[in-house]
DNA sequence: AGGTTATGCCAAT
DNA sequence: TTGGCCTAACCTC
């Protein structure tokens, strides 16, 4: 379940360890046999990330765009680079998965199976894998997405086109955040709402939704055209932070209250990662009062109504 | 074994 | 606004 940061991080791994190589491609599932069989044994050349989509550029201009959705997740076997210095590789990307990454030698890694037994390399599929891409040293499986295609770059670019800014790849993030100003404060739409619509602001996710809303103390009711620029900017250049932090450390941690000893409990303890996110009825971590939890278009928002009144 | 839930999004109504 | 997609973990029974 992949906000912006999971996404940047895959796109990284795959730069670490598959672009530069020609990649045999295959669906095990056989859901996606035409578009792997389209692109198989072509040269992998770039790897981005834009929100919460990847794009693998191949040699002679096909793209494989994934979207992980809701439950989807990269799990990489054989040589795992660390995507982050001093860092330990992580062998699964997304979804939260039983599987987790060994260290084997000088930054590798294998995956180790619940009873803890090595596998070879390359593993056989386990479960329901929409694609393998395997480079020599090195193979990425992919489960569960909600968007899994061949596409070519002119269509790639027009849904690039139609996302939002991120700050990972705005090329100047001062401009960037204008332009989310401008599209949040041009609606009557809750801005709690705003936050989640990818054409806004892309990357942000339920759990970035929530967090930046209490860092910045704003009730997620409020109309976007009722939230002060200077606020929305705010907002924004809150949200790179959160982002960076979230592609180094691998995990959503916005408590910006702790000190080091206290930022590593977090890391080791979910619970202790967040503001308001997923603490319906347990008490603000600012002013005790219990956290509120409601429906927003479909999803479960959570707010202090205190704090953020 | 079965039901619920999840960091998402789209099409149909 | 609703239902569907699609996968796996985490309950409860």
């Amino acid at each position: 379940m992949p906000e912006g940061h999971t996404v940047h991080r895959i796109a990284r791994q795959f730069r670490a360890d598959l672009v530069g190589h020609a990649l045999r491609v295959s669906s095990p599932q056989g859901r996606f046999a035409a578009g792997a069989a389209r692109i198989d044994g072509r040269r992998l050349e770039s790897a981005t990330a834009v929100g919460k989509q990847l794009f693998l550029g191949f040699e002679g201009g096909d793209v494989l765009r994934v979207h992980l959705g809701l439950y989807g997740a990269w799990d990489f076997y054989g040589r795992v680079s660390p995507v982050v210095a001093g860092q330990e590789a992580r062998g699964s990307m997304g979804a939260p998965r039983l599987r987790r990454a060994v260290r084997m030698g000088e930054g590798e890694t294998a995956l180790r199976g619940p009873d803890g037994g090595a596998e070879d390399f390359p593993p056989p599929p386990v479960g329901q894998v929409r694609v393998r891409l395997a480079a020599p040293e090195s193979v990425a499986d992919l489960r569960g997405p909600t968007a899994c295609e061949v596409i070519d770059e002119d269509a790639a670019a027009l849904v690039v086109e139609r996302l939002g800014p991120d700050p990972v790849t705005a090329p100047d993030l001062r401009a960037a955040g204008e332009v989310v100003v401008d599209r949040v404060v041009a609606r009557g739409v809750p801005v709690g709402q705003l936050l989640m619509e990818q054409s806004v602001v892309a990357g942000i996710g339920n759990i970035y939704r929530a967090e930046l809303l209490f860092r910045a103390r704003l009730d997620p009711w409020t109309p976007g055209r009722h939230v002060p620029r200077e606020l929305v900017r705010a907002i924004w250049h809150d949200w790179a932070v959160l982002l960076a932090d979230g592609i180094e450390t691998g995990a959503i941690l916005t408590r910006e209250d702790l000190d080091a000893d206290g930022r590593a409990r977090a890391l080791a303890d979910p619970e202790q990662r967040h503001w308001v996110y997923g603490r319906a009825g347990l008490p603000c971590r600012v002013c005790g009062t219990p956290v509120l939890v409601e429906e927003m278009a479909t999803r479960k928002l959570y707010r202090c109504p205190v704090c953020q009144a």
